[in-house]
DNA sequence: GCGAAATATTGCGCACCACGCAAAACGTCC
DNA sequence: GGACGTTTTGCGTGGTGCGCAATATTTCGC
């Protein structure tokens, strides 16, 4: 890979973290383009040649995590049953300690009409990453089968349902049961009413 | 309700549709806000005591879907098992005739970038509306249950993933059978592996 | 009905932003 | 090392979102 293209690369990430950075510190209102194009050290004009839009940078991070489910996933064994494999490779992406960072962001993302839109869109690219890989697990092409982007788009909203309900969620609660649960109910085919409580009578 | 409100209701439908119908006319990027409060009627300063972008309010005509669902879900018979009430809520959507103009629309909405972000955020209201009902239900809340935020989450993106593949079908083919086989396989739990085709060898 | 309180609309102004264009700076390749 | 393709940058411009204060309109108690 040339110097041209990596020098793209780093702007490019360069841009996307000083974006997110000033935006967890002072609010993604009071963030300027001038600025984060300062601490990427670049010129205001070259940002937008990056990208279209302040959220889009803030929320550009999040792009990361669609190629580390893609490696994830391709490193299961391939014996093991798709859904095995699917949950696993998106828990691994929840692992280990809560990571404080990715809580904040998320947080913001959501919480901001203004970044919800882009977080979204992120979303959907890595729903978009992760049919690709199911349909390579099991042989079959996006284009003339549904299966792998239901199941993604499944995963990818059960993901961010519990995201949801963990963000604020009073008391909190452990992320990972909680995202094991979702996953697990879904793999088992979300089957018809599983236990109704009734909170009132 | 009185007549304040009635006015409300009326100018924000007003301003949506007429930034529907331009946006769609002339293409979301060659339409001024001006021109959108002029054909609604009001002051262009009006239109952002409604919206807080013109992407907003051409995508908002997608919040009255979610009444609709609602409706469906709530006519729908008691004793109906529930993936039954929810498919046949949803297909009562897209009954009829493929209906042109909303074709049209959500193609628009998913193909430019600056308005894909304010649809699925619209698309998140009625996800958010679909669990509710379900919640109703099957008597269990929100709050406590993920159950229904679940099953909703996956209708939609159903729904997202059916409606992506329609509108670029090559050659075209029938929305409500589409439609009709992802429901369905949705509601039978998206089994392993069903049906590998190998499309190479 | 009527006047006062509550609420919505509007005009104005301002900071900001996305982007087209052309010149300059920078990699690349022979 | 020099010509060529690509990226960065400065500048200008049309457009936007919103705060603020004045104005119009609805509501409500009497």
């Amino acid at each position: 890979m040339g110097l041209r293209e990596r020098k793209k690369l780093a702007a490019r990430a360069a841009l996307s973290w000083a974006a997110l950075r000033l935006a967890m510190e002072h609010g993604p209102e009071n963030v300027r383009v001038e600025q984060i194009a300062a601490e990427a050290g670049v010129s205001p004009r070259t940002f937008n040649n990056y990208f279209s839009s302040k959220e889009e940078a803030i929320c550009a991070i999040g792009l990361d995590r669609q190629e580390r489910v893609r490696a994830a996933l391709l490193e299961r064994p391939a014996e093991e049953p798709l859904w095995e494999a699917v949950i696993a490779s998106v828990l691994e992406q929840y692992g280990g300690e809560p990571d404080r960072e990715m809580v904040a962001r998320v947080r913001m993302q959501m919480r901001h009409p203004a970044l919800l839109g882009e977080h979204l869109k992120a979303g959907m690219a890595l729903e978009r990453v992760l049919a690709e890989g199911i349909a390579e697990r099991i042989g079959t092409d996006i284009r003339i089968d549904m299966y792998p982007s239901l199941v993604a788009g499944a995963v990818a909203s059960a993901t961010r349902v519990v995201m949801g309900r963990w963000l604020n969620a009073d008391p909190p609660v452990e992320l990972l049961p909680l995202m094991t649960e979702a996953l697990r109910s879904l793999a088992a085919g979300l089957p018809q009413p599983p236990r109704r409580k009734k909170p009132s009578c």
